[in-house]
RNA sequence: GUGGUCGUAGCUCAAUGGUAGAGCUCCAGAUUGUGAUUCUGGUUGUUGCGGGUUCGAGCCCCGUCGAUCACCCCA
């Protein structure tokens, strides 16, 4: 038994594990770049004072924050958004507007750990900065639904609780309530879900606000508030406004969000929300102190929520398991039949591999049945036999069962061209 | 940070307070040039860790670490 277990909270990636957190990465890639996003990164690790700029003293309970050796402040990174806002108003001027902006890491939180929550995870952020219109709002949106998409979810598997804080801004300031009761009334919305009527009630009226007022409000918010008008249209366009919901309680905590709100909730598991997000127009003037006002806004999906949506979606799964043998079946798989005839199976392994196939061999000597049993466990489609009726070679197509032998100065071109053909069919359990 | 449940072989789990086991996996052989099945044999444990009670603790008690669930929080 190992004296060393993993910290708290984090967690160890097998190969099996590895691969289906690449397949998350993986798609995460090609529908961003399929929407014109780029990839960047910062660090994982940064000045305490730059999460405390965003969210106040409050949040460094929640940070993985301590002290290095020359007395520095550090944290590791919560979530990109701040370093995003630091490093993209640092070069504004070098980039064109929009900056469309994409980036795939690890962020952590000194919480608790339980279903759909550890300490370290990684997240996709996709996020539109300098243009303040719907438009990128419904780019975002439909960025969102296509990753999904892409995922193998379904219609009925997820939806998007989209609303506007604007809205909420709107009906306080129509009832004359002072602008510095807006963030406790967000939080109260914000649990109205899942607290008692009777105890949001109360909190209301201290406030100066009824339940049945803003019960009533919430319940008359649907898609054709004003508010939603230019995002309904242009996310109609492109057919995908039935994958939305206006759900005025989403406000989406007590962050920065200024405008449109949204989270990619599923459907069948009761499950945490997948991803969220929505417009911060004031955060990169409040991260300069006013010397770049960038309108801005994104949205950002986790993998351990989705991940377990994954495995528990079976259309999401198939997709998952096609991508996970794809990743890990191999081209051929070399069997020494005859150790005479190692140097030779060596010459045509780093020859396969030189042309770029994935192949590979026992190290040593390894009877033949076993080498068999290791192309098969492997996944291999071709089995190539170097044994003693060299210089012809056995060369036998694992899925369909069939060989041939081949002269060994032809094999490298009939294995090409034997892989260059579609397989007959996926080999399956 | 708070509370509930749980912790035995690599995995899934047994074992009235009285000698720590089974299945699966893995490795080898039956089978010296062909993937499956079957059969045979084999490796693996300070029972999470540390104390305490007891003639004797995997089992009871305390602490601690971890997992899990629910709070809190969710940027």
């Amino acid at each position: 038994m190992a004296t060393f277990k993993t910290v708290k909270g984090f967690r160890d990636f097998y190969p099996e594990d590895c691969a289906i957190r690449n397949f998350i990465f993986d798609t995460w890639r090609s529908v961003a770049r399929r929407y014109g996003f780029v990839e960047y990164e910062g660090p994982a690790l940064e000045s305490t004072d730059l999460f405390r700029k965003k969210s106040g003293d409050e949040i460094t309970g929640q940070l993985f924050c301590f002290e290095d050796k020359a007395k520095r402040e550090l944290s590791m990174r919560p979530e990109v958004t701040p370093s995003l806002a630091r490093m993209a108003t640092a070069r504004q001027r070098d980039y064109k507007k929009p900056l469309k902006w994409f980036q795939i890491g690890s962020c952590f939180r000194y919480e608790e750990p339980q279903e759909g929550r550890t300490r370290e995870f990684i997240q996709f952020n996709a996020d539109i900065l300098g243009d303040a219109s719907p438009a990128a709002d419904a780019e975002l949106i439909a960025l969102s639904i296509d990753v999904a998409r892409a995922f193998g979810l379904k219609k009925e598997d997820f939806i998007i609780r989209l609303s506007n804080r604007q809205i909420w801004t709107t009906f306080l300031a129509d009832r004359n309530i002072a602008e510095e009761h807006t963030s406790t009334f967000l939080q109260i919305i914000d649990k109205i879900e899942r607290t008692k009527p009777e105890d949001t009630a109360t909190k209301l009226e201290a406030i100066g606000l009824s339940y049945g007022d803003v019960r009533a409000f919430m319940d008359t918010t649907d898609d054709s508030h004003p508010a939603f008008a230019e995002l309904k249209a242009a996310l109609e366009a492109r057919g995908l406004w039935s994958f939305i919901k206006i759900d005025a309680s989403i406000v989406r905590g007590l962050a920065y969000y200024t405008g449109t709100v949204f989270e990619v909730f599923d459907l069948q598991h009761d499950l945490r929300a997948v991803a969220g997000g929505g417009r911060y127009d004031k955060l990169c003037a409040l991260m300069t102190d006013g010397s770049v006002d960038m309108p801005a806004a994104g949205f950002a999906m986790g993998d351990v929520v989705l991940g377990l949506l994954l495995k528990k979606t079976p259309g999401a799964q198939f997709k998952l398991t096609e991508a996970l043998l794809a990743a890990s079946s191999i081209d051929a798989y070399i069997v020494v039949a005859d150790e005479a005839q190692r140097g030779n199976a060596l010459a045509t392994l780093q020859a396969l591999r030189d042309a770029g196939h994935r192949v590979d061999t026992s190290f040593g000597q390894t009877k033949v049945g076993k080498q068999f049993q290791a192309a098969e466990e492997r996944k291999a489609r071709l089995a190539i036999v170097f044994g003693s009726e060299y210089p012809q070679v056995v060369v036998k197509n694992l899925i369909a069962r069939s060989q041939v032998e081949v002269p060994a100065a032809d094999l490298i071109g009939h294995i090409q061209a034997t892989l260059a053909t579609a397989p007959h069919g996926i080999l399956l359990a």
